[in-house]
DNA sequence: TGAGGACATAAGCTGGGGTTATGACTGATC
DNA sequence: GATCAGTCATAACCCCAGCTTATGTCCTCA
């Protein structure tokens, strides 16, 4: 009956985009050509996405095409995968990035992975041509790129500045109790204390990593974090445990809010614990960034 | 050089899924069986990708593969994609479900753009084979589906519950005065005031929609919603119009999420006006949700 | 009434990506 | 140390989705 695979159910990203260039011109001649394609390409694949989800999407008549009401919708959600897609497009590039790019960046895995493809889209839109390579690495590794002088700026998250490194905050990020929704803690009616925190097992990240560290230091003072329930090498993997009910975990809330919005995962109020962490741009202390890094740096501050 | 085209930059769904296999299975001929076809072609699709991003992505072995530094990032990246797809296809099925679904939805377009796929993913995760059907459309036409009986569940948003239905809150959004960087009020240090928003001319969606009648009572007592600078007709156009530096807007911050985060569009604040709303599921009085219905009511309120 | 723009249809070609068949390598087991 | 059960790579073949070019139909406007 229905195609079991994904992408025998969703058009291919060629077909988004021209649906998206067909509400944006109003014809599919003229998305064809801004496409870079026939017309009568154009028409045949529209064609066959409305054939393939089972909707008509577009209203033609012989003085262009509009989107139906369930086209409307449709180009919403294209239009998600499509910025998707450009955030892969955009980190893929940096990671490719040779050398001599005019921009070496050296960021932590947590804001590589998840805010990092955004501010390079809005760097290649405001500075386009700039030429930008990304190596991903914890803290340590981070600074020591930059004091080797193989990399124009960094992003970490942590405590503190790494020494001979000055930095400027540039979000924040929390570390989030969570468990599967099925967990008793997902119905307890008061907040979790501390020591209860740091007495459970809990499903970690291997020691080393920065969530740990975090995790350990706020815990310190309330009897320390005790013996893992289980370590894992990824994120992912501490994600895909906790949401088959492993166990309760703690993680980054960039990391999470997939799952929250879905109700995969649960989030469990903690009491008496700050958990937030600074994220912050680094860059060799008397280097203040200059050119493509300043550029850079100042799209992640704001306006 | 470089390709133009984002379809020749990024791989294709079904490749992008199979990295993911790979990445949890550790092995090409595992992550070919599952994804339904045969080792070679796996190795050359992961190979072609390789090629194509320009980084080599697995570690290949005599005893399974595992991901590379970099295999990791694009993977992280590449699951963003394959979940915006996997919304897409959760909406997609619902817009075809025909009238004798077991549950019929009715949403308004600010929730079944933003909302409502996420929801059904996990509706499809939790309770497999529910077909679902939805239609969108403003606040009376989903009253005026659920009183006929032509739907069974509703999602609004908006100051109250219409006439003849019973609802609860799934949940809240807030409308965000942003306008392009560039603009002076980007660069106020006190909060915008009531007054000040009433008296200027702005970029909206035409009368009728949500966003615009909420806009409207809140500023009643402040003077009333001076003539617009420019009517629209979709979200989309007016972000593409404030984007583009024409003025400052009203929207729902569900909206502009991406905008904000890339720094293309920058909040006001304001001093002295709350302009949350709440969202709510709404159904005829009476006829509290049974069976698919209530399992999604559940969904949308948390655990 | 003719010109121009929009979309549809038809016929033909091409190549990416699939298949089967086979080889090379590693590590475990007897 | 030979065999076997895994892994991945290579080679040869094949197919069809989706492109192009060429043309037709319809509507609108001057």
């Amino acid at each position: 009956m229905t195609d079991r695979r994904l992408a025998d159910r969703v058009p291919d990203l060629a077909a988004l985009e021209l649906l998206l260039a067909v509400a944006r011109l109003g014809s599919l001649g003229r998305a064809a050509r801004e496409t870079g394609i026939t017309q009568p390409a154009a028409s045949g694949r529209i064609r066959s996405m409305e054939r393939m989800l089972g909707v008509s999407l577009v209203e033609r008549s012989p003085r262009g095409s509009t989107l139906t009401d369930a086209g409307v919708l449709v180009t919403d959600w294209a239009r998600r995968i499509v910025e998707a897609a450009e955030a892969f497009d955009a980190g893929a590039e940096a990671l490719r990035g040779r050398r001599d790019s005019r921009l070496r960046v050296a960021a932590s895995m947590t804001i590589a992975e998840y805010l990092l493809p955004g501010w390079l889209v809005a760097l290649r839109a405001r500075r386009p041509g700039t030429a930008v390579s990304l190596i991903a690495g914890n803290s340590a590794a981070v600074a020591e790129r930059l004091r080797a002088g193989e990399a124009d700026l960094g992003f970490v998250e942590g405590l503190a500045v790494p020494a001979g490194l000055a930095g400027a905050v540039v979000g924040s990020d929390r570390l989030v109790v969570v468990t599967a929704p099925a967990h008793p803690w997902a119905r307890r009616r008061a907040p979790l204390g501390a020591e209860e925190l740091a007495a459970a097992p809990l499903i970690l990240r291997e020691r080393g990593s920065g969530t740990r560290q975090v995790l350990d230091a706020a815990l310190a003072a309330h009897g320390g974090l005790s013996e893992p329930l289980l370590e894992l090498a990824s994120t992912t993997a501490v994600k895909a445990a906790v949401v088959g009910g492993a166990g309760p975990s703690v993680l980054s809330e960039l990391a999470i809010g997939e799952e929250l919005a879905s109700g995969r995962l649960v989030e469990i109020p903690v009491g008496d614990l700050d958990l937030h962490r600074a994220l912050r741009a680094v860059w060799p202390t008397g280097h203040r960034p200059t050119g493509p890094a300043r550029d850079l740096l100042a799209l992640t501050q704001g306006p």
